[in-house]
DNA sequence: TCTTGTTGCGCAATCGATTGTGCAAACGCT
DNA sequence: AGCGTTTGCACAATCGATTGCGCAACAAGA
């Protein structure tokens, strides 16, 4: 006869069929107690419900033995608190929203809690259907990431009595947590052109900016940013250079290099709104010209590693991931009911590699 | 008074207090039927229990109107199946596992059900960890990404009779759908041999392999594609130039920067396993040797856009995430039990830039 | 001794669904 | 009319926890 390999508490049944898990009341059985004494025990309520202590390590000790996990569906139901943390944002595959994903995780189940992300694509009805369906699993509250309609998803969120957070996208009924954007664009404007004036390009005409939708409000403030620095190195912004074309790399790419075949030149500096719209961008050039990969300068508004170390001519705002979620976590923890307060958090600006490869070895 | 504004069956009243979800027997009071007639129109399940199809509309009816959504939790518990499928996988700050990620929610969501994903560090004890908890939510089954101990985990899993599946790292005790390592590495190694030899360079001695963990299937496959391709060309594997020190960046930063400062030369090609890893080397060498990131030839064993398109010489195999999902879900969509085969997938080997630029525009 | 309080725990309802079983009404057939 | 079958639905148990309430045993004070 096989033997049963006994790990931690349970045993490995080969092709075994499904073995219910242990329940409260199965301890209760073997310790010849009550169940609800041994759900208190279990779920850390026994000091209320005046447990001695005595009992409490002895239940503690068999439920151990049998290896007890509690049933977090049953326990949700009647408690009414899932234990469970939702988060939407817009996709992993982008260097600052993998972060964001990663630290949130990190921070949720120190809290001993579940995480719950997912991601929408910055697609207003599937945001929804989302959101909705972590209301389904009683889900405890909702980080908005980048949504497109965050005040619509607090409203249903909070009919249901589920806080809500806003993240990088502000909105009017939760509290936020974004960055500074018009900061952070005007700075990273403003090392772009310092540094065409330091290499003698004439940038005045030839300053473009990719990337976005004008309707949201990192954009618009991103847009601001950006004229303010033109204006207060005393040039006049053109609106024909701003092409907020949408985030999606193959809309930036197509809005670029329409830009480039009709004005018939390639601009001195572009303020790229975003990793997601550098990738059009550069994989344009690189495709049909690659000297310009070396010689046109590049602001991109999101920071990844190898534009970063590879490029020559890249200035980059890197968003403080770990100081937003600092904020934002500041506000999970403390007492509701929370204000719809918009906190912004500075960006760092990141210089090109040049200004760093001069650093002694 | 303030009027309550009716969206789509949810009302609003700013600050309200939670209102309780609507439920079945809420719909049945005002049908004036059972509550289980209700339930199992809802639940789909009325052709089966014969309910007459006009009971079953007008129903769906009532339910529509008062905005009815089940709840998960208490469907769980009394069902036993929670409509949840759990994936751990080791980050998402990294294009490949960011890309497995969205892929994975968008085929989950795509069957009605809820994907709950989780990203675990190449951090065993995590990894168990993550799955317990998911375990106690009840998960329907678990996809583990690139674990450290599948086997382990599929033990785990099975006590319970939940269903595991491995994807990227093959496991013993589950399905597991990889990609063709030694293939990719192969015909990786082979590009920049040749691509080397067109450029004059002597890279018998000089190939290095960075990156990966020697204990982990994917890595040992890869340098035995390494060592093959190598050998057919001519050379003799040099077992000093593979540094297999960990996928992290800081550890392949160090091992890399300590083999060039020890033989006091340049590579002339770089086989690197993971852009994770390659982040490391190009970190340094665009700090210390920036001119190297144009001459030295990289391969790199996973794709990255911004490396792909800014570099001059690399060539990249790019694992082809949408054939792995497929694979990975014509057996989740197939009917158990599950032979434990090990699928491979083959990845796709991307030239370096230079050829591509000389296509026409 | 009698009252009042405290300690320690059990009883049973409850959360919102699913599901096996039962039963009346309608129907079909001879 | 009598009998078996089908139709259409209701009843009640159940999943595994949480929680308000109650009660016996014992201690303390008058």
């Amino acid at each position: 006869m096989e033997k049963c390999e006994s790990v931690k508490g349970e045993s490995y049944v080969p092709g075994a069929a499904a073995k219910k898990q242990v329940t409260i009341y199965d301890i209760a059985d073997r310790a010849g107690i009550s169940a609800s004494t041994v759900g208190s025990v279990l779920n850390g309520s026994w000091r209320d419900r005046r447990i001695s202590e005595k009992r409490a390590d002895s239940i503690q000790r068999i439920a151990d033995e049998m290896g007890y996990a509690p049933n977090m569906q049953a326990r949700a139901l009647r408690s009414e608190r899932s234990r469970m943390i939702g988060m939407i944002l817009p996709m992993y595959d982008n260097r600052y929203f993998g972060a964001i994903a990663e630290h949130f995780e990190a921070e949720v189940r120190a809290r001993g809690l579940l995480p719950m992300t997912s991601c929408t694509r910055r697609d207003p009805e599937l945001e929804l259907a989302t959101v909705r369906q972590m209301l389904s699993y009683n889900v405890d509250r909702i980080v908005c990431t980048g949504a497109t309609d965050p005040d619509g998803i607090a409203r249903i969120c909070n009919a249901q009595g589920v806080p809500t957070i806003n993240l990088d996208l502000p909105g009017t009924a939760a509290p936020s947590i974004i960055s500074d954007n018009y900061s952070g664009a005007y700075k990273l404007t403003a090392a772009l052109i310092e540094r065409a004036c330091a290499v003698g390009r004439n940038w005045k005409e030839n300053l473009l900016f990719v990337g976005g939708r004008p309707s949201d409000h990192n954009t618009s403030e991103r847009i601001r940013g950006f004229r303010d620095a033109m204006i207060d190195a005393g040039a006049k912004p053109i609106e024909d250079n701003i092409l907020a074309c949408g985030y999606a790399a193959a809309k930036s790419k197509a809005a670029f290099s329409a830009k480039v075949e009709n004005t018939g030149r390639m601009p001195a500096a572009i303020f790229v709104n975003s990793t997601i719209s550098l990738e059009g961008v550069v994989d344009w050039l690189g495709q049909y010209h690659p000297e310009a990969l070396d010689t046109v300068l590049f602001g991109s508004f999101d920071w990844d590693p190898f534009a970063q170390y590879m490029a020559q001519n890249l200035f980059s705002v890197r968003q403080d991931v770990p100081a937003m979620m600092d904020a934002m976590f500041r506000i999970i923890d403390g007492d509701p009911p929370h204000k719809a307060e918009v906190i912004q958090v500075e960006p760092i600006v990141i210089p090109d590699r040049r200004r760093q490869r001069s650093q002694p070895s």
